[in-house]
RNA sequence: UGGUGGAUGGUGUAAUGGUAACACAGAAGAUUUUGGUUCUUUUAUUCAGGGUUCGAGUCCUUGUCCGCCAACCA
């Protein structure tokens, strides 16, 4: 056996989420069983960090034979909404996973309430009417032990009446609330009597106006694992203090022990994560909306070309540890390119027309000429005409009157192949009164045609070209990284300081024919330009194209040599 | 500061006491009707000190640096 076959043969290492699960399943704990959870608040729209945690848990579900639960935490009913929701929702699917159950933290607002009577039953939770600040105060600091809130000594009884009125809405909004009695000397600030249910009058996206009195994150998320039978509650490394409280209250109330393990968040160069941040960046319109085609959102991915299968291999290549990652945006880049590569359809466009008027074509004449669609997938995806005649555009960028050397492109005198059409010499450079280059003169080499060539001639350069009278006028909307700097985060000041004024560039393109039959789900690459799909502003009359990246561009080092 | 999680090429990940490897990025070359793709080659790595051991990225210890926690947010 070949080293190249034992390598391939070899087990991928397993992740350290999968060592525990599989350790858990060869110690045969819950029987074998994995069910896994994925519980965003909605409070706002995916991103590419979800993702990670989505492939993560729906990934390893998967991998051992269980399920996955959708579970909304929805219980601060002031900042959700049930847009959210949808979106949320709508991501998942498009990412490709399918949930086994669609759950809501508010479906278990009436057991989380019977929670909370058994623990004031069993002395484990009391009645504060601390004020915030006072609460502040007495919490203490991580150095010093908090003190006893001159409430903790209340009675079982009293307790018991004075949460029944919280519930019953006797009490105004912030004057009470429900806490645990742990210990206001622990190490683990959330382990001093953390708070369980505060009062807000407000109106929930689901109960409505059912309840006044909401759970906190502490006394909902575990629970909720618990009421599911969760085996693998597996969160981001900020929820690692939270986790000895997560275990009281499961101990406490002797129900279902699922266990919460964490992992790192991921975070991107260019730009930024956190929801906040990406809030700000909507509300001051610094980018369009939430799908803005730069937003690390998952609906701006979707928008701007990416992929399920980029973003999914993307996730999978990043991995699962508990570093801190700052992931280079080129590896999605790579992701995307290596997915789009293979399935995009090939068009051709030119972004900044050069006219080229081919003087010994007859004036008048049009001939179409076939080219694949695709070359990664040659049968799978057929070929397509287009016309060509007298006059074409080419970029500018593909003439040069003093080229450098290695310049394979149009040149006084020099000949290049017009991708499958003909090979051209350059005769003539037309100028205007400035001296600037308005049309190029060429004559064609009559059998130098695509797949009959029998002129024997061969050229290094290759361009893309459209027929001026068949040209379709585009707009194309070229995004560039976000910001300026690969942590914007970790800059001085206002991260907003390091935005990239130029990360949207528009421009008016002038596409071959088929182009005008494009759908929002299709892909393309604009040959030697990059990959490009439909956006949903486009119309009838004007159709319009986001680059989803750029093609990886050598010449353009060799150039700046 | 008390607690807590972490530190392996530029980036991310692997090596579970036994030759520090893989991918991206970078560089060089070949092929190419996309200066794309593909292929070949290549540069570069264990935070520091001490200890255990035949052998340490891995174990112990001290230190350094980074992240998180003192919301009636999640």
């Amino acid at each position: 056996m070949s080293d190249s076959t034992v390598k391939s043969t070899e087990e991928k290492s397993l992740n350290f989420i999968e060592q525990i699960i599989e350790e858990d399943l060869r110690a045969g704990k819950h029987d074998g069983r994995v069910l896994t959870r994925f519980p965003p608040e909605p409070n706002g729209y995916l991103h590419i960090g979800h993702a990670k945690s989505i492939c993560l848990n729906f990934g390893v579900a998967q991998k051992y034979g269980g399920a996955t639960n959708l579970r909304f935490d929805d219980t601060n009913p002031v900042t959700e909404d049930t847009e959210y929701v949808e979106s949320i929702k709508n991501d998942v699917q498009w990412l490709g996973f399918q949930w086994a159950n669609e759950f809501y933290a508010s479906d278990y607002f009436d057991q989380l309430y019977e929670f909370a009577l058994q623990l004031i039953q069993k002395g484990l939770a009391y009645v504060d009417d601390s004020t915030s600040e006072e609460m502040a105060t007495l919490k203490g600091t991580p150095t010093e032990a908090g003190t006893n809130s001159p409430y903790r000594s209340r009675s079982i009884e009293e307790n018991l009446d004075l949460f029944t009125r919280m519930k019953n809405g006797e009490f105004a909004e912030g004057s009470r609330t429900l806490r645990a009695k742990i210990d206001m000397a622990s190490p683990n600030m959330l382990m001093r009597d953390p708070i369980l249910y505060r009062i807000k009058f407000a109106h929930h996206h689901r109960t409505g106006d059912k309840w006044c009195i909401y759970p906190m994150y502490d006394f909902a998320h575990g629970q909720s694992d618990s009421i599911e039978k969760i085996t693998h509650s597996v969160c981001t490394l900020e929820f690692v203090p939270h986790r000895e409280l997560y275990d009281w209250c499961i101990e406490n109330l002797a129900i279902f022990p699922s266990k919460q393990y964490e992992f790192s968040r991921l975070n991107l160069t260019y730009t930024v994560m956190s929801k906040r941040k990406l809030l700000k960046l909507v509300n001051e319109q610094h980018v369009n909306g939430w799908d803005d085609p730069r937003m690390p959102t998952l609906s701006g991915m979707r928008r701007r070309g990416y992929t399920p299968e980029a973003i999914r291999e993307f996730c999978e290549r990043a991995g699962v540890t508990k570093n801190s990652q700052l992931i280079d945006i080129s590896l999605l880049e790579f992701c995307v390119r290596d997915h789009l590569n293979k399935i995009a359809q090939r068009r051709m466009v030119v972004f900044d027309p050069l006219k080229v008027v081919i003087t010994n074509y007859p004036e008048g004449q049009t001939e179409m000429c076939q080219s694949e669609n695709n070359p990664e997938d040659l049968e799978g995806s057929g070929t397509r005409t287009m016309p060509f005649s007298r006059e074409i555009y080419v970029e500018q960028e593909d003439f040069m009157e003093n080229p450098p050397k290695k310049y394979f492109r149009l040149a006084p005198g020099q000949m290049v192949r017009l991708k499958s059409a003909y090979i051209i010499r350059c005769d003539e450079a037309i100028k205007d009164a400035d001296g600037q280059v308005v049309e190029l003169h060429c004559s064609y080499i009559e059998n130098s045609k695509s797949g009959n060539d029998t002129s024997g001639i061969n050229v290094k350069g290759t361009l893309h070209w459209v027929s001026v009278a068949e040209a379709v006028a585009i707009e194309v909307r070229q995004y560039d990284r976000l910001f300026k700097v690969e942590d914007p985060s970790s800059e001085e000041g206002d991260f907003k300081d390091y935005l990239n004024p130029d990360s949207l560039t528009v421009v008016t393109a002038y596409a071959e024919p088929a182009l005008a039959n494009a759908t929002l789900e299709d892909k393309f690459q604009f040959m030697r330009k990059g990959y490009f799909c439909l956006d949903s502003d486009s119309s009838t009359d004007k159709l319009v194209f986001n680059r989803t990246v750029g093609l990886k561009d050598t010449w353009q080092k060799e150039a700046n040599k």
